[in-house]
DNA sequence: ATTGTGATGTTATATCATTGCAATTGCCGG
DNA sequence: CCGGCAATTGCAATGATATAACATCACAAT
C-alpha cells in the first residue's frame, strides 16, 4: 500500500479513480508503479521532471531506476493521462475530458509555470488549419512558451 | 574560407546575406563559425541536430566540442535566425520575415518532416488569447506535433 | 602597455532518455 | 491447480542532449 504525507485532495482521488476505470475499460493495467507516478503528477500542477519522479518513486521502492519512471510515462502519455511538455522536460497531469481538440499549456519561460489555455474555438481552429495543410494533428497538447501574468509584474 | 560540397542555392546565399546585413546594423558579430552554422541550417530545411552540426563543424575546425556549436546556436536562436524545434531537440533556420506573430511549425511524428503552417490569422488569434489569458507570447514559434500529407498516404 | 569586452578553446560534468536481457508476475485455458 | 504465454519489472550499461567553469585569444579604447 503506497502512503504519502499529504492526504490526497478529492480531485486527485477522482483522477485516480476515473484512470483505473478507464483501464479497466481498455483492458490495460494501472499497475502500482502507474498509478504512484500518476498519483505524485496530480500532486504537483506544474508537472515534475523524470527524475524528480525517480526520487519520490524511490522513497517507496528504493530499486527504481530510469526506466522504472520512463516506462510508467510512456503508458500514461499513451493512455493519454499525461502529457509530456517538451519545453521543460517535464511531465503533467492531463485534466481534459476529452482529446477530440488539443489541450493548449501556456510554460512561462520564467518561472515555469504551467497553465491551460482554455479556448476551445482557437483549438477547433488550430485543429482546421493543421487538416488545410494536409496534415493531421497527432499530439493532443500544443506549448506555448510565454510570460506569465505573475512574472509580468 | 568555408566551402561545401553542395554549392549554395541563391535562397541560401540570401539568407546568409541577410543575416549579415542584421548582424551589421545590429552591431552584432556573425563570426565564421556563426556563420558555418547559419549556412549547414540553411541546406536542410527540416532542420539538424546540435550533434550533428558538431560532426559538421568538425570537418572544418578538427577541435569543435558541443559549446562550440551551441553557442553559435544561442547566438542565432537569440538573433532571431534559427528557432529551436523542441519536439526534436533539433535547429532551423527562420524563414519568417517578421516575428511580430509567432511561426507555427508542424512536426511530423512519424518521418520527422517540419512544414511551416502559415496562417497569419491563427498566428492572430493565437497571440490575442495568450494575451485574454494575461500572460505575453514569449518565443517566437509554436510546434505542432502532426502527420503530415505524405505519411497519411 | 593596459585593460575591457566579446568570442573561442578545453575539460569536465550535468541532465534527459533508451537498449538489452534476465527475472517475475498476472492471467487464461486446460 | 498448473503450465504456458504475454506483459511488466529489475537491473546494468550506455546513448543523447546540454551546460558549467575557467583559461585564452583578438581587438579596440584608453
Amino acid at each position: 500500500m503506497t502512503r504519502f504525507n499529504t492526504p490526497m485532495t478529492e480531485q486527485q482521488s477522482d483522477l485516480l479513480a476515473r484512470a483505473a476505470a478507464q483501464c479497466k475499460v481498455r483492458g490495460v493495467m494501472l499497475s502500482a508503479i502507474r498509478r504512484d507516478v500518476l498519483s505524485l503528477l496530480a500532486q504537483h500542477d506544474n508537472g515534475l521532471k523524470a527524475y524528480d519522479l525517480l526520487e519520490e518513486i524511490k522513497k517507496q521502492r528504493p530499486n527504481a531506476t530510469p526506466p522504472t519512471v520512463y516506462r510508467a510515462l510512456d503508458f500514461l502519455v499513451a493512455q493519454g493521462f499525461v502529457h509530456k511538455l517538451e519545453l521543460l522536460s517535464q511531465f503533467v497531469v492531463c485534466r481534459h475530458t476529452s482529446h477530440d481538440l488539443p489541450g493548449i499549456y501556456m510554460v512561462c519561460s520564467r518561472c515555469r509555470s504551467v497553465s491551460d489555455l482554455r479556448d476551445e474555438h482557437l483549438a477547433q481552429r488550430l485543429a482546421e488549419s493543421v487538416g488545410h495543410a494536409g496534415h493531421r494533428l497527432h499530439s493532443p497538447d500544443i506549448e506555448i512558451s510565454t510570460v506569465c501574468a505573475d512574472c509580468l509584474g
